[in-house]
DNA sequence: GATGAATGAGTGTTCATTCAT
DNA sequence: CATGAATGAACACTCATTCAT
């Protein structure tokens, strides 16, 4: 019996950047792709000192056909961005299971989580952080949310907590705003431990630092 | 009696960033208002879609007289950094001073003071964060020693805590390194609290949580 | 039955200048086009006062294709030299066919032919005796390379003639050399003539003094 | 005594070259000083490739007084022209002394003079060669007028020898324009002998390779 | 759908020339 | 007379984008 490939999420297409070809599976796959390859690029030397032409190099394609499934080169930018975002949202999907366990295990094992995910997209996160002021306005807001969606996540976490009197947060969305902020500590600041620490102690450190608050 | 007018560091001329020009005094002028304006318009547009024509018109020079002033574009980045460098360095020359009290208050003076600095230049570290990549190495690193020399005030303000014995800080290093991380958390972040709190609400916020494991 | 069209000396790919462009067909015919049509703009203006974009209007192609064919200006230059080189080089080999006959025939010959090549040719000549100076090094020895094949065919003729005891020159290399550089006379000083003589008579002037001390 | 320094040719102050200057001695002066200064700047990188900062900075003089002496970078280069023309000026006025030797010896030694001068002044003459086109038209034709002037005093010694029955030169003009040409053989050609023969070599050789048809 | 050649506006940069002091 | 800072037009070159095949 033939069963329908159900299309999850990652393989929703791009709904910012229009494609001129009409087979939707060749622009999911093409888009990933030109994701891929790009933020390769983006990270190595920048946005702007990537030049369309070495994307095309990059991923194989035709400058032309480049252009039958983007319409200018911030479309590329907006690609990055999607499929990160679409990692992102797989992940926590999958997190949302451990929704009954204690707060304290959950905090702790939420922590850890987005630590290993930080440390697998160091450099995307970076990227991010320093292209995201070129991403036109719908898709910057887009980014926006999807992030937003994660704190809220943590922030639930706190809550429960709260709720359950094992933490004293007077404001827990404020929290967890700030928790997520201190899990890309290393991504952002990791220059300024260069040869002083490992890449585990950090991390741990990291989770120390972050918990301490909150787990005694 | 004759006294020398001695030059403070604002006033030292540029050590990256060569000019043409013989007279020093005007060197130093407009070097200083080439990173002000370029910096506004770096802060609005971003580096690369900032034109020297634009820097021109900003600064009211002429494109020719501009380049007797800098060699390339890139300099004029490098202005930015230099001028925003200097503002730090003399700010921590004269936080020293507190350097007798006890370390609680050090602390908390501390956070205070660089929250409301960071608050005056938000855009401007918020800029430095997104371009630095663009830095010529020389001057990256530069950058990377000033901001390691603000860690290590703080740093040394936990380790008299410690040695003190009224703060239980296992890596004072890290943790400097963490907290000043922290003190910009609204410049990356801030727009998380758009609409939720005021900017005093927010700086409150962030200096109860930074002090919190220090302060009890 | 088919038959591979060789290509000869005149559809080489330039060795020097390097193109973007994948078609190599299209490469050599470009490069031609551009050779020709800048020659004669060198040759009016001179190599500074020639700008790409009237490069770019002589040949019709946009500056930026126009780039697609070369990496700078000065490939331009060298272009030009190139496809002159590539004339000379063509009539050389052609020349060795008199390789037989008498000396004294075989020079009177060379010397005729050549002072009509220069005719044909006496802006470019004038042109590279003026711009050689910019060339790259590579190719300025390429052109010296070129140059001195020449001087050497003249040479071989001349020690022919030595060696049937028909010429008595001391030294043929230096004197094929002084041939060489008369034969070009009319090119460099034709305008102390200007009123005086047709160009014939000045051709058959120079003929007449460079044949002078071999044929009596 | 006192006597008054009688000026000669070589003080004449430029007649198309003008200046805002009103003393005339330091007109001329600064003239001299900028054209020798210019010379070896325009030797070393050619004329267009060499600034007026850089004859500023080798002139000592500072770039507003340089245009005190001239109006515009053109003047630079005709002062250039000047300058040697008028030291050949002076060479050939005390040349005329030999009048009255016997038209061999006149010849022989008008070759050998010339020869070390050419020498002397190698790479001016490159230089002339190879930037005369960029003379506006009235100094092209008093540097052509200035180079008549010395052809016509070689063919007076031709005509001399003609008439005296001692040379057989069907075309005096012809022939002093070609031995003209030949005397500067090494300047334009010289590079055909680098490594096979000395400095002494080749001037020997041409002045043989000269004298060959009139001195037997 | 794919290819890669063609387009041309826009950018950083230079440099002859002017001008205030 | 001298200084050197200021001007701005002009240049080589790049690169996102289009288009013919």
């Amino acid at each position: 019996m033939k069963v329908l490939k159900k299309k999850g999420d990652k393989d929703r297409i791009s709904e910012t950047v229009s494609s001129r070809i009409k087979n939707l599976d060749l622009v999911r796959k093409k888009h990933l792709l030109i994701a891929k390859k790009a933020s390769k690029l983006f990270i190595k030397k920048g946005y702007h000192q990537t030049t369309m032409r070495e994307i095309s190099k990059a991923t194989g394609m035709a400058v032309g056909n480049l252009y039958d499934y983007i319409s200018k080169k911030e479309d590329v930018l907006c690609l990055v961005f999607d499929v990160y975002h679409q990692y992102v949202e797989e992940y926590l999907e999958n997190k949302e299971i451990f929704d009954r366990e204690d707060p304290k295990t959950l905090l702790k094992s939420f922590i850890h989580g987005s630590l290993s995910n930080v440390e697998a997209f160091r450099d995307e996160i970076v990227l991010m952080y320093r292209e995201s002021k070129l991403l036109p306005k719908k898709n910057l807001k887009r980014a926006m949310k999807k992030e937003l969606a994660q704190i809220q996540t943590l922030e639930r976490i706190l809550k429960k907590g709260v709720d359950q009197g094992v933490f004293h947060v007077k404001d827990p969305y404020f929290a967890a705003s700030m928790i997520f902020y201190q899990l890309i500590f290393s991504t952002l600041r990791g220059w300024t431990f260069k040869g002083k620490y490992s890449d585990e102690e950090v991390n741990h450190l990291i989770e120390e630092y972050i918990l301490k608050p909150y787990i005694t």
